[in-house]
DNA sequence: ACGAGGTCCTGCGAGC
DNA sequence: TGCTCGCAGGACCTCG
């Protein structure tokens, strides 16, 4: 679920906590979130390190530690991030660090659709190069934007959201971009002239940027670091809006489940 | 090589 | 009221 921004809200938000702290002990409660390692490697591996570092990869939180291996979690549909002050019973926690400032950094994940890595330099180099470059980078310019999106068959939204092509961007903010460039989300992404692919560059870097002001959008389980709906749903101009009236052109917004069966949203009056 | 489609999992709201 | 069904913000794997 969360995407870009609200993983960069939680960042924010955990780094207060968790910069500087060391971990006296790590503890899984639902081992089938883990991967490529078992519940002993990762406690183990965790226990006794001070957090040097908390950031964010795409839609991913990675906590890089001392020693040198990173902690990198994958949220996904339900994933949240919780800093307790003591042991909370919550049939949902997947696993639980405790640390030496007396908190508790709690993951809990209803679906357990999420995905947790204790990753070494090198594979997390490879994790890194897997992934496409960051928007808001400050060299991601519209020709690398261009050459990023490639020059394939896909539909536009598709590729927006290919995390091999593009790091961050998921349905909400993919339906909401297209929007404000005023681009049909089945385009092909080959068809897209220069003056479209500038406008939806502009328009990524826009909404992105956007919504990590407005700490995220919460449509039903997304929580701050700080354990709070985001800000941003209010804001939405598309997503989520079907027969309501486009804020631009007054058509009424369609929604189709036609691309990847995920929902999309757009104004068949004013996105072409 | 690339792209389409299925799969992982649980909860919730719409509709009957 | 109570049930069933479809859908949910993601990413990975397999197949063609």
């Amino acid at each position: 679920m969360p995407e870009l921004p609200e993983v960069e809200t939680i960042a924010r938000d955990l780094r207060a906590h968790l910069v500087g702290a060391r971990i006296l002990a790590a503890h899984v409660i639902k081992p089938d979130i883990l991967r490529r390692i078992g519940r002993t490697g990762f406690e183990r591996g965790l226990a006794g390190r001070r957090i040097e570092a908390v950031g964010r990869r795409a839609k991913h939180l990675v906590v890089a530690l001392e020693g040198g291996r990173r902690l990198v979690v994958q949220p996904r549909m339900t994933g949240a991030f919780l800093v307790d002050a003591r042991a909370v019973r919550d049939p949902y926690t997947a696993f639980e660090l405790r640390l030496d400032t007396g908190k508790r950094l709690r993951y809990r994940d209803v679906r357990r659709l999420g995905a947790v890595f204790l990753l070494t330099p090198r594979q997390w180099a490879d994790y890194d190069r897997a992934i496409g470059p960051e928007p808001l980078a400050p060299d991601f310019t519209a020709e690398r934007f261009a050459e990023a999106l490639g020059r394939g068959s896909l539909a536009v939204k598709k590729a927006l959201m290919d995390q091999r092509r593009l790091a961050g961007v998921g349905n909400i903010y993919a339906n909401e971009a297209l929007w404000l460039a005023g681009i049909d989300p089945s385009r092909r992404v080959a068809r897209l002239t220069r003056f479209e692919l500038d406008r939806l560059h502009s328009a990524v870097l826009d909404v992105l940027a956007r919504a990590i002001e407005g700490r995220g959008t919460t449509i039903r389980d997304y929580r701050t670091g700080t354990g709070e709906p985001g800000g941003f749903q209010g804001r939405l101009t598309v997503y989520g809006r079907e027969r309501e009236a486009c804020l631009r052109c007054g058509r009424r917004i369609v929604l189709t489940q036609a691309l990847d069966a995920r929902a999309t949203y757009f104004c068949p009056g004013c996105q072409h």
